[in-house]
RNA sequence: GCCGACAUAGCGUAAUUGGUAGCGCAACUGACUUGUAAUCAGUAGGUUGGGGGUUCGAUUCCCUCUGUCGGCACCA
């Protein structure tokens, strides 16, 4: 999908239909006062202050029929400058641009406005040059907004939009916003009944669905695989903890607000627990370690609880009751960039298996200027961020670099994905951990017999399951690759009076060779039940019929393929297997 | 949590100014015996998300709770 701001000619259409659009309010709500009114990847918005006036649904096309009023009237669209005095002076009844132009710099000498007929917003611009430029756009959606996007702040009106240079561009991309509704996980999740929400168990906590949990199953037994390749040792923990772990850990100071409250039994008081790292912490503790041991890799598919805020659940991808593909690392200092160097290495392994391409590696660090907000040793923070930046360079990784987004422990290293809906989330991380080692005095014995503490990182390549499967459901739109699919084959015998022994045959050898297939008998004509097939996304439908008995042949039709092939049964136990291997 | 919207059969939807609910698909039964995206006929399925209120009467109006959706905020 296009990304406006990065595309230079419709990043100041959507601009000037930003101000546009805020003209119109003006026409149709006189008390309206502007925030701002910014162009971002799918369009453009306003924040406005609407006074007592909330927006319904019916008040888009009003606007929308105003804005092209006014571009019809075709004024032009002139820049003035103004000094600072003179633009506090001008705006002086605004107490929102007040505010921006307070806090302008004051060597900016110059502040700008634009004026377009009857209308004049304080902007740097640069605009199109006449309001008549603006002919191809759409109000989408509305909501609020909190002022300066702090919660604590009043709640203004923001009003989204997009506009193009062509009519077709438009709809071009109106149609894709329908496009990417249709692979939302959340409705192929409902139609393929890979998972399902109930109001009696609770916002937040989906039921995975057989044909759902089989396609966990697998990415479990895959992802297990790899990390028990890569020397990780997999424990089972519980998913409650006392309030005295957490009060170790500092999750009970720190994240409390994200748990769900404690529960006492006799006289213990329990939490569920939002992550494993205390767990893990433990296990580690239990023994006394080498530095010839390290790293030690403990890993485990574990299920968390985060009273995640009411209004941030959505479908799989975020929950309140989630299974992580979690694992700490126990690493010595000098091992940090090797093993953050595997831990890269599997992510891009995973993804290359699952074809995954559109992600954005972040590399969150300190912000120097602010290092009370973290962890204090200046010297392991340096030679972390350092080791992780040249790891990066290392595989030619393309990433950008979030400085003061690191967590308070250290830096870390995410990968963010775009979902069909919404804003980016991410799946991969990996966390550097100076700190939690230090609380739980893990250390381990030096080559000089001295006590040394492990540094620990936390890592996750799936993420959960939960969000790498409602990710997989997007860019697969349900059409998963063979051997993540819960239903692999379908067989469909052309006469069930001729034709069924031989299917039944075929199925029972694929069974056997531990395939997931269906034999559909059902009384109803060869086209009714191909249609239900690719209907329901089976890779691989067999089509046995005289033909293929004859010849001890099959017949298959792909999903979405209008082609049908034929092949002796050996040639297509080949051809799946190939697949397998292949992961397609 | 905040702003706004929504909630009707398994799924998708309809119901005029308030007069106790229709349709399509799926399901079930029967007939048809089928060569690549829908064979025909019939049957059953609903305390209109829960609770409360207004009214002679509520799917419709009001309150509340729960859930869902679009954003905002949050995401040690």
């Amino acid at each position: 999908m296009i990304n406006i701001k990065e595309n230079e000619k419709l990043s100041v259409m959507n601009h000037s239909c930003a101000h546009l659009l805020a003209q119109a309010v003006k026409h149709l709500y006189p008390q309206a006062k502007f925030w701002v009114g910014p162009v971002v990847e799918e369009g453009f918005y306003y924040d406005i202050d609407l006074g007592d006036k909330t927006l319904t649904e019916e008040d888009l096309p009003l606007i929308e029929r105003e804005m092209k009023k006014i571009s019809k009237d075709g004024k032009r669209i002139v820049r003035h400058e103004l000094s600072k005095q003179e633009a506090l002076e001008m705006f002086k009844d605004d107490s929102y641009k007040l505010d921006l132009i307070s806090r302008m710099d004051e060597n900016e000498n110059v502040i700008s406005c634009y004026t377009q007929g009857d209308f004049t917003d304080l902007c740097r611009g640069p605009h199109v040059e006449s309001v008549k430029e603006l002919k191809y756009f759409k109000l989408l959606k509305f909501s609020g907004a909190y002022w300066k996007g702090d919660s604590n702040n009043k709640m203004l009106q923001r009003i989204y939009g997009v506009c193009f240079d062509t009519e077709e561009g438009l709809n071009d991309y109106l149609t894709e916003l329908e496009e990417a509704k249709s692979r939302d996980h959340r409705k192929i999740g409902k139609d393929m009944e890979l998972f399902m929400a109930h109001d009696l168990v609770g916002k937040g906590m989906p039921l995975w669905l057989p044909n759902g949990a089989l396609i966990r199953k697998q990415l479990e037994n895959y992802i297990y695989e790899k990390e028990h390749k890569q020397g990780y040792l997999h424990v089972y923990t519980p998913c409650v903890g006392t309030v005295d772990l957490y009060k170790t850990s500092g999750h009970w100071d720190h994240y409390k607000e994200n748990m769900f409250p404690s529960m006492k039994v006799d006289e213990e008081e329990f939490v569920l627990r939002p992550m494993n790292c205390p767990h893990h912490m433990l296990i580690y503790g239990n023994k006394i370690h080498s530095y010839k041991d390290l790293p030690i890799r403990i890993g485990e598919f574990a299920t968390d609880f985060r009273y995640e805020a009411s209004g941030a659940v959505k479908g799989l991808e975020r929950v309140r009751c989630m299974c992580q593909n979690d694992a700490h690392l126990f690493v010595r200092p000098d091992q940090i960039g090797e093993e953050f160097k595997k831990v890269v290495g599997l992510i891009l392994d995973v993804y290359h298996d699952f074809g995954i391409k559109n992600y954005k590696f972040r590399l969150s660090l300190r912000d120097p200027e602010d290092k009370e907000k973290y962890f204090d040793d200046d010297q392991m923070w340096n030679e972390a961020e350092d080791t992780l930046r040249k790891v990066l360079n290392e595989y030619g990784i393309e990433y950008y670099e979030a400085i003061g987004e690191a967590a308070f422990y250290g830096p870390k290293l995410d990968v963010e994905v775009k979902p069909a809906i919404g804003p980016e989330v991410t799946l991969s991380t990996c966390q550097l951990d100076f700190l939690l080692p230090r609380r739980f005095e893990l250390n381990y014995i030096d080559s000089d017999g001295s006590k040394k503490t492990p540094v620990v990182l936390h890592r996750a390549i799936f993420g959960t399951f939960d969000r790498f499967t409602a990710f997989l459901i997007e860019e697969t739109k349900g059409n998963f690759p063979l051997w993540l699919a819960p239903v692999q084959l379908n067989v469909i015998p052309v006469n069930n009076d001729y034709h069924l022994e031989y299917a039944q045959k075929v199925v029972e050898e694929l069974k056997n060779l531990d395939y997931r297939v269906e034999l559909d008998d059902r009384n109803e004509k060869l086209s009714y039940k191909m249609r239900e097939a690719q209907v329901s996304k089976i890779p691989v439908s067999l089509i046995l019929g005289q033909k293929e008995v004859d010849n001890k042949e099959i017949s298959y039709r792909l999903y979405g393929s209008s082609e049908t092939v034929t092949l002796s049964f050996d040639e297509f136990k080949k051809y799946l297997s190939d697949r397998m291997k292949n992961k397609q």
